[in-house]
DNA sequence: GGCCATTACGGGACACGTAAAGATG
DNA sequence: CATCTTTACGTGTCCCGTAATGGCC
């Protein structure tokens, strides 16, 4: 399966059209940066970016990956503190319901 | 972030209920998957498994991780898929449409 | 004593950073 | 020549597997 540090790597030289501006926003280097996209082009078996005399721009695969990269991505963002949350009873024990009729309980 | 790596092994211990189970599942020893859990744990800062003398039992954090953590993997491991598809050209140039006659129409 | 989880230790894979090389206008 | 990407090389970290230790019926 696709690992999340890959999926981070690629959506940021996706979104910047430049190895070596991604590579800024992330805080690394570019060679590590393109090593990466590499090697998830490797693993996916086809090419994710074109590669231009002034940047990179993604493929048809590689549109197609960045949405569903961002999809999982926010999502998982979430799950960390979500977590966190549930485990310090913010969340997790709280149940929500729908009646008809609890409009017309008084509380108490 | 969380790494798929971590949710996977939590999952499969979360489901199995034994470390020494979910690894065999898993096709790894009991110590690494041991260890991963407890990476995730500390990368979290909550106990996530509850230890008891014969095997494990998710926390209340652990059953919201379990949660979340199938819905991350369920996505992610579409994504490798979909973009193949799409490079092979199968995906992402179709376009899928509904009408009322269409059914009324004979091919050719 | 048997079962299960954990700690200890050595080896391999992967990613990073620096430095040098290749490609293109 | 300037810009950007890629290859080369050495280092550090993380994970794995085997072996030994700890806790609880």
């Amino acid at each position: 399966m696709i690992e999340l540090h890959r999926l981070r790597a690629f959506v940021a030289v996706a979104e910047e059209g430049h190895i070596t501006r991604a590579a800024g926003k992330l805080g690394m280097q570019q060679p590590p940066l393109s090593r990466l996209v590499q090697g998830l082009e490797a693993q996916l078996g086809c090419r994710l970016l074109r590669r231009m005399p002034r940047g990179v721009e993604p493929t048809e695969a590689g549109l197609a990956l960045l949405e569903e990269a961002r999809a999982v991505l926010a999502r998982a963002s979430r799950v960390e503190d979500a977590v966190r949350r549930t485990a310090r009873g913010e969340a997790g024990r709280l149940a929500v319901g729908f009646t008809s009729s609890a409009a017309l309980h008084p509380f108490g």
